[in-house]
DNA sequence: TGTCCTTGTGCAAACGCTTGCGCAACGCGT
DNA sequence: ACGCGTTGCGCAAGCGTTTGCACAAGGACA
């Protein structure tokens, strides 16, 4: 092995003081002289002391500067790679506080909720981040009730006050969707959604349906399992080719929305002459797809950027009152929609 | 706050036995009867105990069973949506052992090597992966002199033998982009590839070279830095307007190539009517480009898994004898190769 | 019966840090 | 000159484990 960095104790008897000094001081307590606590630091830096974990998470009984973010979701890997941003957020929002983020990845043979509860009761992490919520959430109770520190990245359906979460407002940002395609003169409007009752769902469609409010327009939506390409492509293609097929399709994120581009090609349906297409997420592959994609953008790093700033300061003071936050997505205009056909 | 568990002592007074009976008996240590054995770990089970893991890394001198990925890259995040399968992979691959993957991201104003060094230090960590290797790589230099447990995805310039490390064989697919190009006729190449000395930059380069040896095609290299959006536009700009431009490209990874792509198409050249190009990585986005693009998949999912699998055996064994793993990438055939023009 | 080895268990130290408390030194008011 | 509050620091006790060593009990052997 090589060599570990020096010690409390070496540092203190290389300084002519105790350990307790010195941890004082690199604590920055006040009953500690700014002369010596100076002295402190400065040696501390230059023998580029760092302090055990293992013994500091001892004897605070604290964690050991952890926090977890449960992987559950399967669909991570190509097409959301909004996971990358997501995760790069968090990671940098935590490393400034020095906390690490660590993955807890979901064994397909698990529920998510085992892990958590092992999470929790080996006290691993000093914090979760819970991603996507659903609308009735089953982690969320259960770390209310056991006391510990998390946020949400989403609501959930009765928009819980009790905890930190930070939202995108989907509703704004398809209610923008819609009205904007109205102009174009789109009357038949399709939502693709999905069969998971997660929370975005229903403020995404509900955004739809009150801005359609005392138009005349018609609305049909379609849904199938979240990973199932199969199901999901039967939907899409169903939905395409009814008699009266909508003009304008705003997809709830933009894996969906690049299927139906696929789909559409393959039926000879023209994005955006015949088709108007609104994805939302602005993934990669949105930009490079042809037609490149209009969709909504969130701003993913910096809602996990602001994620981690609020589990930190939960962490630093549990009994804060409870903050929300709701993001107003940014429409990125491209080419996948466009006015309604004749 | 929740129960915390109970502590060793605690159980040890119950079963009427000492606190280090209790704690041999829970690591199956062969100096106590069975009977104590089986008697302790029920009573164990029972109490529903979780030992210490400050406690028992303070003593040990080991980490906290994590093991941590070194996050350096600025560029995972939108186009290079192959962490997200990397990470996918390793973090798989370590949970099924009971090992949670942490993620350390090196902030903008701080050298990796610090944040290395930091970890190693505060034996945060238990061992550490490497992401993609330089050709002569001073994290590797630095963790084999600590002794500290890692492996390397990616080889370093000496293809040293003395660590862990999984690679891809680049040199291979080079080689087969570049015969598969020259059958359709191509005899103008193009590399376009990177400044900084990565290790894969050098085998895959040397991969197009050894093919070209004996045949009468020409090359031309440019390379810029690799985050650099502007000198990368006009490196590649430079390419494609030269007066006896290449007709093949094979760019060291896909995000390069569809800056390729985009490029040709404002130039008004056609893909792959005008030009061929090769990526490299198969990245969510290459799928959704138009033309799709033909690249090369070297299973990122499965190095991880891989990957993983080494660093556990040498955190098990340290001193067995290194392993070394070369992958073969697969062609993804698309459309955005095709015959030379005339 | 005494010696010696084996087997099973307990004692106590150690890991590196934080923190309650005690104590010395000093300056102030009286 | 005395007491008293303030300031700055050290002592030592832990935090929950693991582990080297000592030790008691018991059987085998001479």
């Amino acid at each position: 092995m090589g060599e570990n960095g020096p010690t409390i104790k070496e540092l203190a008897t290389e300084l002519g003081i105790s350990a307790a000094t010195v941890s004082r001081a690199l604590a920055g307590n006040a009953r500690i002289s700014p002369a010596t606590r100076e002295r402190v630091q400065k040696a501390a830096r230059k023998a580029a002391y760092v302090p055990n974990r293992a013994a500091r998470a001892l004897v605070t009984g604290t964690g050991f500067g952890f926090v977890g973010l449960v992987m559950s979701d399967p669909g991570y890997g190509r097409e959301h790679s909004y996971i990358g941003e997501f995760v790069q957020g968090l990671g940098q929002g935590f490393s400034a506080h020095g906390i690490d983020l660590f993955l807890a990845f979901v064994p397909q043979d698990q529920p998510e909720m085992q892990v958590i509860r092992n999470i929790v009761s080996s006290r691993r992490a000093d914090g979760l981040v819970l991603g996507r919520t659903t609308e009735n959430d089953p982690r969320i109770a259960y770390l209310r009730e056991q006391g510990f520190p998390f946020v949400a990245h989403g609501r959930t359906e009765s928009a819980d006050a009790s905890f930190d979460w930070i939202d995108t407002d989907g509703a704004a940002a398809f209610a923008e969707g819609f009205r904007m395609l109205y102009a174009l003169g789109h009357r038949r409007f399709g939502v693709v959604s999905i069969e998971e009752p997660m929370t975005f769902r229903q403020h995404r469609i509900d955004g739809v349906r009150q801005a359609m409010q005392g138009t005349d327009a018609k609305l049909v939506i379609t849904a199938s399992p979240r990973y199932d390409a199969q199901r999901r492509e039967a939907a899409i293609r169903a939905m395409l080719q009814a008699p009266d097929r909508p003009t304008a399709i705003l997809c709830l994120f933009d894996s969906l929305a690049l299927s139906v581009l696929d789909i559409a090609a393959n039926l000879g349906l023209s994005v955006p002459g015949d088709l108007s297409v609104l994805g939302f997420d602005n993934i990669a592959p949105a930009a490079h797809a042809r037609p490149a994609l209009t969709t909504f953008d969130a701003d993913t790093l910096a809602s996990a950027h602001c994620l981690a700033e609020l589990l930190i300061t939960r962490l630093e003071n549990p009994g804060a009152a409870p903050v929300h936050r709701l993001i107003q997505p940014k429409c990125v205009l491209r080419h996948s929609h466009g006015p309604a056909p004749d």
